[in-house]
DNA sequence: ACTTTTTTTTAGAATAATTATAATTACTGT
DNA sequence: ACAGTAATTATAATTATTCTAAAAAAAAGT
């Protein structure tokens, strides 16, 4: 009657979702995936999950926590997000959807897809074809 | 009857904006200007402004481009663009309006506002009122 | 014109985020 | 247990950018 973890159920589909990306379930990314999917849609940058990593006693070196990002990033698992030069946001909701930035802050927040109508688009350059779609409301303080 | 240069009219303009952002109008800041606004909309790199300073025989130090493509955005001159981490680009267009970006080639184009129809959007997060509204329409070679 | 003051430019050092490298450690299958 | 592959790690390297302090240029004052 002793679970060693309540099994949320996201678990299975997680340790799945690794594997059909080929990637092993190692402590470190284990330990990172739980940091990331933990329920609440999560924007963290490299230099703060490598720092929550320490606080819970699971260190991962901040190199793994870039490659990690980067793979679960390549395994859909998460997307990039880019708001500022300089730095790169990893979020955890991979739903085609946008963001609030907060320049004062850094803190980004989504905005529903289905929120956002996007009107007619011009044609994309010859030879291109749209491969995505990015709206990033910029916020300040009142 | 031996004009030293064609007042294509944006160059009175152009002076007059430097002035009243209390900017002198060096050799090399008027040297970046003529390259920047010559009439087709520019999306320009430091690295690239740079590299076309040299070439023209107008040399100027990397940290005077720096500068100077932050001070034409403070005036307005600018428009200070971010599609990718890492680095800045600058548009010639300070109209409001959005982008094209391919990730192939790191090429940026511009899209008129009018034709991007934005519907409603969310209430920002509380506290804070919206600053602007960047769409980037990444697209790929097909 | 000559000095003084302020602004601008500059080369080079410093920084910040990220990526590469090369060695160690951990798995996997036999 | 052993060989082979994959993952992690500390550290070095890279890239774009900003900072710094000194030199150059321009403006203002006399």
């Amino acid at each position: 009657m002793n679970h060693p973890m309540k099994a949320e159920r996201p678990y299975a589909r997680f340790l799945e979702q690794l594997r059909s990306a080929g990637l092993r379930p190692t402590r470190q990314r284990l330990a990172l995936a739980k940091l990331l999917f933990n329920g609440k849609a999560r924007h963290v940058t490299a230099e703060v999950l490598h720092g929550e990593s320490q606080e819970v006693g699971a260190s991962v070196s901040l190199a793994t926590v870039y490659n990690t990002l980067h793979q679960f990033t390549h395994a859909g698992l998460l997307k990039e997000i880019i708001v500022v030069s300089g730095r790169s946001y990893f979020d955890t909701n991979t739903l085609h959807h946008h963001h609030f930035y907060c320049e004062e802050s850094g803190e980004l927040s989504d905005i529903d897809a289905a929120e956002v109508a996007i009107g007619l688009l011009p044609e994309p350059p010859l030879g291109k074809k749209v491969s995505g779609i990015d709206v990033i409301v910029r916020v300040k303080r009142n």
